[in-house]
RNA sequence: GCGAGAGUGGCGAAACUGGUAGACGCACUGGACUUAGGAUCCAGCCCGUCAUAGACGGAUGGGGGUUCGAAUCCCCCCUCUCGCACCA
């Protein structure tokens, strides 16, 4: 063992020693009881941010923790390879998207080594390659069969940037999530996934994550909006059929004095045809189709609106309704059509105002008269119902149930359940992506690629376009193909898969990456999953979560696996921040790993990122607090460098008795120590864990030079940095390791079982007790753990600081807790 | 607007079920060792008052409450962060 603390040295040696003994080699065992511990895996944009190394310097501490506890640990690691920044960077450095990719996956990995993390290599697996991808398509298929796939034209969210549709939930306030660019909506045909067949069951087990922050369920449950209420069907005044609107305010109904469409709504057009209305119901709607996605959303966004020149009948008054097109109704919620009641909804209450329509009050507040003539907004409360005449006087909760039976016997409506979810589209326009499966033949129609003529290989011999757009339709030996079904002349479907498949499954894949009978194997496929621990950003709440949530099920049904739910446990970390502020480029305040590492080693860097703050706050990267780990490594180091010559294999006496006052105090710092550490590695507290280390090498700082050379001391110096070794693996292995060795150790740290504390070693011989009086704090007392109740509270009283605060006044009562405090409360 | 969360020293943060507020680290200050130190070791480090040891008082965004006792529980208010956002 060298004198100084170097991380160069040691921390390759390290690293090519745990591969070289595949220490981290998960094995299909059924007889050992499994954790499955699984990190997102990342896209391979070049180099690791610092997010990753956070991200999977949390996942490796959990990981190292649990194989010390003799758990048979799947810790395996994988790359997102499919995606739009490899095409960009393709066209940039005229080079082909999958060597882009591959490079980056290269290197990437060999900064996940330098980081010195316990992945199961033999596991890793590239979304991009055909091994992976063609499974993905296999399911698509049955998928397809199984009415989970559908294709349609539709208003899709397209990015202009990315040149390519986008799911609802990639839409972020208007932008795209990846780019920021402008969204626009485009008529388009594409395929989409039945997601909405399981909002009710992606909904009802949000309350079955226990394991899962708050905060993403309430996101998950919000995304998926489930709202209960009726359709009502308001038939047209002239001509045939009605407009069915979705209503959770079924009571309003009696109030309910104008209709209006979504600009989009198809019977927009329709129902100002060849009315003098027309023109101006045009323009608007063109108006309105204009404007992008950000302005229409915008905050202060006028209510605009124009009569359609026709009129609906409310279904329960008889009441003529003129029909309206606006544009704050929406199209893709509900059936993009509302009945408007002024009096109690305040945006019907705006636009009534706006074009003078009457209003009608059905809802009473209680201990209030409202009055149509003189409102100065909605009134969206509970009350009594008015103006409704079967209904009045019943209470408006009541009435809610009332009427939707009345509808329902009347023929004029029915119970509904709307959710906000909406199918995903999974049609990307772009060519580094996972094709469709799908070829079109203009006799036999859409047919999917047969089982045994898949893979759809990705072509790679093509060039990526200057404009963005795929190469693929046009390249002829891709396209043109035969018809499975007649074996005539037939086309390739273009478009690629939303990368997000990809990501949907690829960690029931790690259970069994080299399975080439189907996509997953059943045996091992059980054994591993679920994810025992996900940990991950938050910023996948939504997209990702909800989406693997979704496949999950629809494997489960396809009878792939058994489980539910893909993660039971999430663990969302916060961002790496500088200064306050969010890393980018822009900034320039972007801290670079291989230059942590380069000038720090890999544990200083591991260790601080666990240190400066818990999980799941944002961490601010502070070089000072980087060097405060530094300098505690070179601390741990001298101190086991030191006392190393002072050791003794021979077993202490573990008897309080028999070993002196400071050898006990050590030895009882240590086992308090390992009961803190553990305590906290399993909730999580990393960062209270290395402090509680720090203080117990603080605390050996103290008092070794007291200590003199026994062999005593030798024994109980050999437990204290065995141990003080064994608690800082997780952590920061590397230095563990060849401490480790550095005691004489032969076989790695990581293959000892996590210590134990012993009970009869952290018992107190002398308990501090807190003396209160009134509240306030006024001595604290040292007391023998034996000391009955009694005894100690004549001792509280009995204490001159006590005395001075009582005195002249009644005792009237005194709390007494246990080895805390005692409370005495006078006068 | 709806939903979730957070406000504690100069800074990052501790305080598990109410019971010593500020562990641990950073920064800062002083001392020791030293030719030197930005190395290392030790010590100090919330604010105020009393000249001191020490004592007393105040302090967890603000105000109220429950309690012997509140950073922690309840109510009101303020500020900030995040998510959704004309959701019918």
């Amino acid at each position: 063992m060298r004198e100084r603390y170097d991380p160069e040295q040691i921390e390759g040696k390290w690293q090519r020693s745990w591969e070289q003994e595949k220490l981290f080699q998960a094995s299909d065992d059924p007889g050992r009881k499994k954790h499955y511990l699984l990190e997102m895996f990342p896209y391979p944009s070049g180099k690791l941010h610092m997010g990753h190394i956070r991200n999977y310097s949390i996942g490796d501490v959990v990981a190292r923790y649990k194989m010390m506890r003799g758990y048979n640990v799947l810790h395996p690691m994988g790359w997102d390879a499919f995606g739009m920044p490899a095409e960009n960077a393709a066209l940039e450095n005229e080079t082909h998207p999958a060597k882009w990719t591959y490079d980056n996956i290269g290197y990437m990995k060999s900064q996940l080594k330098r980081m010195g993390f316990s992945y199961d290599w033999d596991r890793e697996l590239a979304t991009c390659d055909v091994d992976y991808y063609k499974w993905e398509q296999l399911i698509f298929i049955k998928m397809y069969e199984r009415g989970l796939v559908y294709r349609k034209k539709a208003l899709v969210n397209w990015c202009q940037e990315c040149q390519t549709v986008l799911a609802n939930e990639q839409v972020e306030a208007g932008r795209c999530w990846r780019c920021h660019g402008e969204v626009d909506k485009k008529e388009l045909e594409g395929w989409f996934f039945r997601i909405t067949a399981y909002a009710e069951e992606l909904l009802e087990y949000c309350d079955k994550l226990p394991g899962w922050p708050e905060k993403v369920i309430a996101m998950q449950k919000n995304w998926i909006g489930k709202s209960i209420g009726a359709e009502i069907d308001f038939p047209l005044e002239d001509g045939d059929g009605a407009i069915t609107v979705f209503t959770t305010r079924q009571d309003t109904l009696y109030g309910a004095t104008f209709m209006v469409l979504a600009p989009e709504h198809p019977l927009v057009l329709e129902l100002c045809k060849g009315r003098r209305e027309e023109a101006e119901v045009r323009s608007f709607v063109e108006k309105v189709r204009r404007q992008d996605l950000i302005m229409r959303t915008a905050e202060e966004m006028e209510k605009e609106g124009v009569f359609l020149g026709t009129r609906c009948i409310n279904p329960l008054t008889g009441r003529r309704m003129p029909i309206y097109t606006a544009n704050f109704v929406l199209m893709e919620y509900g059936t993009g059509a509302i009945m408007a009641v002024p009096t109690h909804d305040q945006r019907d209450f705006e636009f009534a105002k706006k074009y003078r329509i009457p209003m009608i009050v059905v809802i009473q507040p209680p201990g209030e008269e409202l009055d149509q003539a003189t409102m100065t907004g909605a009134y969206t409360g509970d009350g009594i119902m008015v103006n409704s005449p079967p209904f009045d006087g019943m209470d408006n909760r009541q009435a809610m149930e009332a009427i939707a039976d009345y509808l329902e016997e009347k023929g004029v409506g029915r119970r509904a359940v709307n959710y906000r979810l909406r199918d995903w589209q999974i049609s990307r326009q772009r060519y580094w992506g996972a094709p469709i499966p799908i070829i079109y033949c203009d006799h036999c129609g859409v047919q999917p690629v047969p089982e045994e003529d898949l893979p759809v290989v990705l072509p790679l011999d093509v060039e990526p376009k200057e404009s963005g757009r795929s190469p693929l339709p046009d390249l002829r030996s891709f396209v043109e193909t035969t018809c499975p079904r007649c074996r005539g002349l037939a086309r390739r479907e273009t478009d690629t898969m939303d990368t997000f498949v990809e990501s949907s499954w690829y960690f029931s894949r790690f259970t069994c990456p080299d399975y080439d009978q189907g996509p997953l194997e059943r045996e091992r496929l059980e054994y591993w999953m679920p994810v025992d621990q996900y940990i991950g950003g938050i910023e996948h709440a939504i997209l990702h979560l909800l989406y693997s949530r979704f496949y999950t099920k629809v494997l489960r049904d396809m009878d792939i696996g058994s489980f539910d739910e893909p993660f039971i446990n999430l663990l969302t970390q916060g961002m790496v921040i500088t200064d306050g502020a969010k890393m980018s480029k822009s900034k320039g305040n972007i801290v670079d790993p291989d230059d942590m590492i380069e000038r720090y080693g890999a544990d200083t860097t591991r260790l601080f990122s666990l240190f400066a703050a818990p999980p799941e706050k944002d961490l601010d990267w502070k070089e000072e607090g980087v060097e405060g780990s530094y300098r505690f490594l070179h601390r741990v180091w001298r101190l086991v460098h030191e006392l190393r010559n002072y050791l003794s294999e021979q077993p202490h006496p573990k008897v309080r008795s028999d070993l002196p006052r400071d050898l006990w105090e050590i030895r009882q710092k240590v086992h308090k120590t390992i009961k803190k550490v553990t305590e906290d590695i399993e909730r999580f507290h990393f960062n209270t864990a290395i402090a509680a280390v720090m203080e117990l090498v603080n605390h050996i700082y103290q008092t070794k030079d007291e200590i003199e050379d026994t062999p005593l001391a030798r024994s109980v110096w050999q437990e204290t940095l065995e141990s003080l070794a064994l608690l800082l693996s997780p952590f920061v292995p590397h230095i563990a390791e060849e401490l480790w060795e550095g005691l004489g150790k032969e076989v790695s740290v990581i293959k000892a079982p996590w210590p134990e504390y012993e009970r009869e070693a952290i018992a107190e011989e002398e308990i501090l007790v807190v003396v209160q009086v009134n509240g306030k704090l006024r001595d604290r007392l040292l007391i023998p753990a034996s000391a009955e109740e009694q005894e100690i509270r004549e001792r509280a009283l009995a204490s001159p600081k006590v005395k001075r605060h009582i005195e002249g006044k009644a005792v009237k009562k005194t709390i007494f807790v246990p080895k805390k405090l005692v409370n005495i409360v006078c006068a």
